[in-house]
DNA sequence: CCTCGGTGTGGCACTCAGTACCCCCGATTA
DNA sequence: TAATCGGGGGTACTGAGTGCCACACCGAGG
């Protein structure tokens, strides 16, 4: 039954546009009534995405279940990774999504919500795992942000070409940024910069004089 | 007008909630016409949010305006600087606001469109300025999202206690954790660092071999 | 004084999403 | 057979948002 009304919705809104197809069209195509249609959908827009909302329980179940002592962010990375799988398990219909949430600025916004659905979940694992950081709370937030971010880029990429390519390879080169500059092993720097075994190292213009920077150093290891 | 319509609105939403208020009730008590409404207003929700157009057409001038050889990242957040001082221009209109986007799902939605368009010209900012890099598009959706994140994660805590305390000193603190590790002056974030005549300083753990720093200054310079 | 074009506003009617309510039908049980 | 119950259908309603037209105002020009 929601089957048949995603199928229908989909014919349709491809057919003649998502603004231009009405409730009444989509019931009376799959031949249900009207009032079954909300039962299965709260709106018009989330008929678009039937399958996130099984997508974010595997999700939550996924961190639920993951190693305490292991590195969060790899986790909140490779729960990400199961957005991902729902996407490239369907090449032909996420990129038919991703056609027509692009114009139609409903979708996109409900699209918005669905995307924050996710990121909160991923939020919600780092701050319990963060919980002893005096920055916690604010480090979960921006990590998730940073994770949602790069996986969406990279799914993104791959639904603009048209679903050619490795998605996982490209969300798994994304995520590697995130990790490699939030995660445990964190060890990137900005830049020419590298920043080994604790050390962050600074970058000053070439013929800098040393008084300079000794200066800085000085002042930087005073804090 | 526009005033006349936001007060009516946010009188009748703090008295009787946002979803028990039809437009109707608004325009009786602003006394004006109902189709003026939408005249002003595209949707119940934005009236709402009244002020983050202007902000919007700020930001975007004041990046417009950037200077092209700063920081990039230092920009992005002093960007998110202008979203704040919106905020705490009027501190009971942001909170009242808050606490009603809290409680209605429209109102939440709408409020992730609004930061989606913040959050989409930063990284257009930043997609321009490290055009240059291999993987400067994904730097720049990762680096907005961390400075929406960030950004955000001040806000809320200050817009959660009331309005009390100092949200420009909050809101500096969390942007310098995603300056610290995303800037062009990334140095670990003991807040010490210390930026003159375009000289960048590094901090290094007490204790650091100086071999070491010399080390990474001679990395660094060679870029 | 009247006219004209532009602009801002009110009023009316309409579409359509979403909801409340009731009914129908089929299945199970006494 | 009667009673109950649950999934689905139909109907009527509210309210957001839109298109269209009429009206008032206002400066410019005849």
């Amino acid at each position: 039954m929601r089957d048949a009304l995603v199928e229908a919705a989909f014919e349709l809104f491809s057919e003649r546009g998502f603004e231009q197809t009405t409730i009444d069209d989509i019931v009376s195509l799959a031949g249900v009534g009207r009032r079954s249609f909300f039962r299965y959908f709260p709106s018009k827009e989330a008929v678009v995405f039937p399958d996130h909302d099984g997508c974010l329980a595997d999700m939550t179940a996924f961190l639920a279940a993951a190693d305490p002592t292991g590195d969060p962010v790899g986790q909140v990375c490779d729960a990400a990774r199961l957005v991902l799988r729902m996407y490239a398990g369907n090449p032909a219909f996420s990129v038919g999504r991703y056609r027509l949430t692009k114009q139609v600025p409903t979708l996109r916004i409900h699209e918005l919500s669905v995307v924050w659905r996710y990121e909160r979940t991923l939020a919600g694992h780092l701050r319990a795992r963060y919980a002893a950081r005096s920055d916690g709370a604010l480090r979960a937030d921006v990590i998730a942000a940073a994770v949602v971010a790069a996986h969406n880029f990279a799914l993104r990429s791959w639904l603009r070409s048209g679903g050619e390519g490795d998605v996982g390879a490209a969300v798994d080169e994304a995520l590697q940024l995130v990790a490699d500059t939030w995660g445990d092993d964190a060890a990137g720097g900005s830049g020419g910069a590298s920043q080994d075994d604790e050390v962050v190292v600074m970058v000053a213009r070439r013929g800098t004089p040393m008084w300079r920077v000794l200066q800085g150093v000085e002042a930087a290891l005073e804090s």
